[in-house]
DNA sequence: AGATATAACTAATGCGCATTAGTCAATGAT
DNA sequence: ATCATTGACTAATGCGCATTAGTTATATCT
């Protein structure tokens, strides 16, 4: 015997077929007043009116993962880590970017999905740790070290995806900040001041958000009309050890007037650079002008505000989302890179010696 | 005319229709194979081996969205505040909570949606704010201004619901710190030392966390055998003006030994006390014990370390999590109250001039 | 030899929704 | 009076998977 009057609502939650009973429509006709109706089916506006007020009243909200089954897409946008998001260290957490995402993602209304455990696999149970953001409608990812193969599996497979920070795989979208750009500035700000010889400190790797800065460095020394300098870029992998007093000393000597400091995750050569100029009882901007190619670190916050750039992660979270909302409307991708804020700090100044004539 | 052989895989994608055709088997073979088969269907160890080889080939990946359709759960854990859950201000922020939160949803196996732009609704279209956590299988709610109405009408429907921060609200479930039991110990630490005449400054509110304190801290003073005090607690609404050097002086005058501040969003009531003692010209412990019902505000942070007790935020994200997971699979609640932490700074000794006889 | 049982699968169905192809009555045109 | 149009919907179908109810061939029992 087939029962037809089932309860207006199993399991608890409601759908659009107990939505129509109630509204007295088919499901079709709810599906087209909840949904946008695009295909421009003609409905009453008495009709419309019932429906929407039984959807009310059975508090009724769409199921992602039908809505998903059935359009191939929700309003879903994950965040995957492959190491915690919030980390009990607050100070490597994503936490910055957050600010951004969410903000950016409330505005174009999507919400959040965020992936835990993807590091680890908490649970006993191993799971394919990336392929799980398919659920959303497409995905931003966070931090360095990806599983390169999953991830081209999943933009070869056409699910949108962008990278937060350069990326140096090929074919991931991503957004970065311009640090060419920003070291450029910073180049012409000292070069404005009447600089002519100025030195990069960089650490001794190939990481890309280094060599963007050296290439930025190069791009503001042209751009300032200083002609090549021999060696106006120095690389250290033992900052501690290499940058002294007497290496500072040698180095002003040698007619330098700036030194630019690339920024680390450790902060560790311009903390060497700090540390040197005290020991050698110098004082920026007096003896020597320096700066920070991006904030620097925690600890140093109290110390006098470095001029440099900040790197405005919430900008780039922001701008992520956007990309990602970009590319699932179909549209072509924006530009991916960021601009960093000059910061006019403190440790800048004419040079001590120096013509005082401006460039150019 | 029916076409049936489609392309081995469409969308991009490979389905279990195609590991089935490769395979030379029935979808639902597939899906027995490559699902846990919990019903024990019996397939030829060969079988399995090419249905695996066939779904490796293709690279296949089973869909979330159908997965969850068909087994009517996702996964999800919802988390839902009516502030943005990433202000700006990040001391504000439910950051602390967002640890604990995503660790142990990872350990129980759940994903997190984030909802956002709860609070204006960023975008121009209206969206019934609360009603959109039913999407996921549970949802976590943080903050406290809730809109009631709709947050029984979830509950009521029997969606699970976990507000973290012991709940004003009836029927809502919540887990929150045992503020009584963690006063009542730095009370009962006071008594120790041999404070006999103890203060508690409270903020002028009926809020729980104030009163839970108060509770506390009778309780404590009771437990230590200190008999009813007339005026033990003082209240007030404005502590900068109320609390004062003076007021400060007075109260050591009458006998107090010891002042315990309530602490609260603003730090505003322990703000007050630091300041007065530091215009009074006294020292902590030295002419008077203080302590804290809580963690110093972040600018303070640089201080000595108050003694008191520490908010286990993250503890209470995990155990939110754990007992929404826990009504999830149809238990019982577990204990909803969080232990904090007992601080033991360096404000606290024995009292100046009284007697040290330990308590009892 | 016929009735049961077992092994090894497969057909069919439903999850909740969106979408396409109708259906049916009421008008309007001829 | 007949055919084509609209208006206002609804029936049917499919998304990819999990699950239940079969189906077929072979082995076992009496």
């Amino acid at each position: 015997m087939p029962e037809k009057s089932q309860p207006p609502l199993r399991g608890g939650r409601a759908r659009q077929a107990d939505v129509a009973r109630i509204a007295g429509v088919s499901q079709t006709t709810v599906s087209l007043v909840l949904g946008g109706n695009r295909q421009g089916v003609v409905i009453q506006e008495a009709t419309q009116a019932r429906v929407r007020e039984a959807a009310k009243a059975l508090g009724y909200v769409p199921d992602p993962a039908a809505r998903r089954l059935a359009t191939s897409q929700n309003n879903l946008l994950g965040v995957f880590s492959f190491t915690a998001t919030f980390p009990t260290a607050m100070e490597h957490s994503y936490y910055p970017f957050l600010v951004g995402i969410e903000q950016e993602a409330a505005e174009q209304g999507y919400d959040l999905v965020l992936f835990t455990g993807s590091s680890a696999g908490g649970a006993g149970a191993r799971r394919q740790a990336l392929d799980r953001v398919r659920l959303a409608d497409g995905c931003l990812i966070l931090g360095r070290h990806l599983p390169a193969t999953q991830l081209h599996q999943l933009i070869e497979d056409g699910f949108p995806v962008v990278h937060i920070g350069r990326s140096a795989e090929p074919d991931v979208p991503w957004v970065g900040a311009d640090y060419v750009a920003a070291t450029a500035e910073v180049v012409r700000h000292l070069a404005e001041l009447g600089h002519r010889t100025i030195l990069l400190v960089r650490e001794d790797d190939e990481a890309l958000p280094s060599s963007d800065r050296e290439l930025g460095f190069r791009t503001g020394l042209a751009a300032a009309g200083l002609r090549r300098q021999p060696k106006a870029v120095f690389r250290t992998a033992t900052p501690e050890s290499d940058i002294t007093a007497d290496w500072v000393r040698a180095k002003i000597a040698s007619g330098i007037t700036a030194i630019v400091a690339e920024e680390t995750d450790s902060g560790a050569v311009w903390r060497a650079l700090v540390k040197a100029l005290d020991e050698a009882g110098l004082r920026a901007p007096h003896d020597v002008s320096i700066a920070l190619l991006g904030s620097p670190p925690a600890d140093l916050a109290g110390d006098r505000i470095p001029t440099g750039f900040d790197i405005p992660r919430a900008d780039l979270g922001a701008a992520a989302v956007r990309m990602l909302a970009a590319q699932l409307s179909g549209i072509d991708r924006p530009q991916p890179l960021v601009h960093c804020e000059f910061r006019l700090g403190m440790t800048t100044g004419v040079p001590a010696k120096a013509d005082n004539t401006p460039a150019h």
